[in-house]
DNA sequence: CAGTGGTCTAGACCACTTT
DNA sequence: AAGTGGTCTAGACCACTGA
C-alpha cells in the first residue's frame, strides 16, 4: 500500500501535466485539498512539500500555491537517482561494457583515503569501456573495497555492476560526491575513446557512499568529445 | 521566532559536531527526543527528515536513526544557493570583474526559447572576465531579460549582479538548470582566460529560474584549465 | 478583513527490525 | 514481544497576503 501522501502527490502531479492547472494558475488551498482527498491537512502539505521539491509548484504563505511556469520541463527529468550512471539513464539494450582491467591491488594513498581504508585493505580495480548504442560513451575507472563486495565476478563486469550490488548482495546506495572537470586526452582516451589527442575530455570523479556513510565505490570516467557529452543537473532551492 | 523543527535540527547537528554522536552511532529514538525538547513526535521527525537531507544521518524503520559515518564531510558543504557562483563561494574581497561588452540585443533564436521570450524582447547582453585572487577564474556570457530588471547599470557589472537582484529588486531565486561540458579553447578563451590553443575548457552552461518558474538568466561560463577548476557536487538519496 | 500557508500537538495505527 | 521509525488524524494558533 502506498501512503496516501504520495498518491496525493501523483495525483496533482498528474493534473498538472495534464493541463487541469495551467502553469502559472492557482492550485486549491489545502483545506479543499484535505477535503476533496478525504484526508487531513498535514498530509497533504506533506505531498505539496514534495511536488514543491521536484519543482512543479511553489508556495507562498498568506497567498497560495502555484504551479510553476516551466513545471512541465519537470516532467520528463530523471531523478537523480541514476548511480549507476548508465544503466539507468539508458534501457539496458543501448548499453554495453567491455572489460579491460579486472583486478585486485592494493590502493594508492589516495584511493585509499578516498575510500576511507584502514591498513592496506585490498580493493578491486576496474578498467571498463562502456558503449551507448555501440559508441564509445565512457572509460571508466573503478575502485571498490573487497571488504564490502567479497565476491565480484568477471562476469558481472559485461553488465551493470549496480544492478548486482543492490539486487544479489543487499547494499543500500547513499548518495555522491562528485568533481566534474575538463581534462586533456591522455594515451588511454586516445586508444579506448577514439579521442584526437587535442580533444577535450569530460571528467566525472566521483566517490559512492553507503546509507550509512562509509564510501563504497571510487571512480573516474572519462567521456570523449563529440558534442554528445554533458553533465546535466537540476538545482532546487527548497 | 525561529520554528521549533530548525532549533532541534541545529542542536542535534551541533551535538554531531561536537562528537557527543559518534560517526556509525545511534541517536536517541523519536519518543525520546520529543521527550526532551518538551514538543511532539511530528516536529521532531520533521527535524531528523531535514537532518538526514543535510547528509548527517540516516533512519532505518524497526531499527533506529544513526549518525552517517561520513557525517563530519557535511559540515563545511555548503548550501546549493550558489547561484551567484562567486560572491557565495569566495569573499567579496577576492573577486573582482571587469565587464568586456555591456549591451541591449535582440535575443537569438535559441537565447530566444531558452528564456522562454515572446516576440522579440530586447535582452541584456553582458560579457565580463571575473578573477578570484587577480587570477583569471571564468568568462561569463551572460543574457537576462529587460523586462525582469529594468535599470541595470554598469557600475553593477564590477560587482555581484546577484546581490544586486536579490537585495535591491526583490527577485527570489528557485532554481537553475546546469550544463556541463568540456569544450576546445575559442578566441576569446585564448585571449582572455590566457589559455593555450590546446588547452580545454570546463563550460557551465545554465538557466536560472525564479520561485515561480520564469526563467531569468541564461549564461555560459568558461573556465580555464590549470588544475583548479572543477565543478563539485554531492547528491543525497533522499 | 478573510483566506492562505507554516507550524505544532497529542494522540493513533502500522511496518519493520532485533532479540 | 518489544522497540523502532513511517504515516496519519483532527484539530489549533500564528504569520502573511491581498482586497
Amino acid at each position: 500500500m502506498e501512503p496516501k501522501y504520495k498518491q496525493i502527490l501523483e495525483t496533482i502531479k498528474k493534473q498538472i501535466i495534464d493541463g487541469k492547472y495551467p502553469a502559472g494558475s492557482m492550485i486549491p488551498d489545502q483545506n479543499t485539498l484535505a477535503r476533496d482527498f478525504k484526508t487531513s491537512r498535514m498530509t497533504v502539505k506533506k505531498a505539496l512539500d514534495m511536488l514543491a521539491i521536484e519543482g512543479f509548484i511553489y508556495s507562498k504563505r498568506g497567498a497560495g500555491t502555484f504551479v510553476k511556469k516551466n513545471a512541465l520541463a519537470q516532467k520528463d527529468a530523471l531523478p537523480v537517482d541514476s548511480y549507476g550512471g548508465l544503466s539507468s539513464q539508458f534501457s539496458k539494450a543501448r548499453v554495453k561494457s567491455e572489460p579491460i582491467v579486472f583486478d585486485v591491488t592494493f590502493p594508492t594513498s589516495e584511493i585509499k583515503e578516498r575510500l576511507e581504508l584502514k591498513q592496506n585493505e585490498p580493493v578491486y580495480e576496474i578498467l571498463r569501456l562502456r558503449f551507448v548504442d555501440d559508441e564509445p560513451y565512457a572509460l571508466e575507472h573503478t575502485f571498490m573495497p573487497i571488504s564490502l563486495v567479497p565476491n565480484l565476478s568477471q562476469e558481472v563486469l559485461f553488465d551493470s555492476i549496480y544492478a548486482y550490488l543492490t539486487k544479489e548482495i543487499h547494499l543500500e546506495i547513499g548518495g555522491a560526491f562528485r568533481k566534474i572537470s575538463a581534462e586533456k586526452a591522455s594515451k588511454n582516451d586516445i586508444k579506448y575513446l577514439a579521442s584526437a589527442e587535442t580533444d577535450p575530455i569530460l571528467q566525472v570523479e566521483q566517490v559512492v557512499y553507503l546509507q550509512d556513510g562509509r564510501p563504497f565505490e571510487y571512480s573516474i570516467s572519462r567521456h570523449p568529445y563529440n558534442g554528445k557529452h554533458a553533465y546535466t543537473i537540476f538545482d532546487c532551492k527548497n
